[in-house]
DNA sequence: CAGCGATACATTGACTCTCTAAGTATTACC
DNA sequence: GGTAATACTTAGAGAGTCAATGTATCGCTG
């Protein structure tokens, strides 16, 4: 992967976390698996991002972590979104939605400005 | 503006001004003016943030500069796209639709996973 | 069954990169 | 001289990456 490919998770992860959360409470591992698995290769979750992501969202209180057991029995802190979450939910999408869709216009192949 | 909608620049500006200067050459002052008028409010381009790119592009051999004047009689530096910038330019573009598709794909809202 | 590698899960630290914020400097025009 | 256009700089923080570390459990193999 480039340099460039990378870094384009910035300020992206935490809408895309919180959205995985808001179809119901997860351990860490499992949004990463999940996230990667359902975009394919086009969103690689790094543990050393989403660990330190989960941990901001926690002290902001878009979510709340509880130990718990995983689905094949392995101790596993479970996050869960909360009102705070799912409203800075509905913003960065919001923002994402707004944001993506300029770039999109200024990038899309066409004769000219 | 929140921390968050800042970020989201991340990655994407090297993209942007490519594309603008796809369009002909133009001096660093009129690309970021140029983007935040095509865009509204989308995007917001800092000098502080576009002028460290003008030079890692130069550096990478994506875009070339000149001394030259601005439309309205003032000394500018000119900035022009190359054959690798182009092919760049390509590339990135390939990136960035990929991965906002995959990112609309998860953050559009509907039933859920 | 004892040992051992693999997998699930969490944590952390060192490092890098880009962006923001906020300034300075120069030139041209009124 | 003041204001706008243009370029540049520096200080700083934030968010990712990479890679190592730590447990626990599972499953294999000898």
């Amino acid at each position: 992967m480039s340099t460039l490919s990378k870094d384009r998770l910035h300020g992206t992860l935490d809408a895309l976390v919180l959205k995985t959360l808001s179809w119901g409470p997860r351990h860490g591992y499992a949004i990463a698996r999940w996230l990667e698995e359902k975009t394919g290769d086009a969103i690689q979750v790094e543990e050393g991002s989403l660990y330190p992501a989960l941990y901001r969202m926690e002290k902001r209180g878009w979510i709340e972590a509880a130990w718990g057991m995983s689905e094949i029995g392995r101790k596993a802190k479970i996050y869960r979104l909360t009102g705070a979450g799912r409203k800075q939910l509905r913003l960065e999408t919001a923002e994402w939605t707004h944001f993506a869709s300029a770039v999109s216009r200024i990038l899309k192949p066409d004769a000219g400005p």
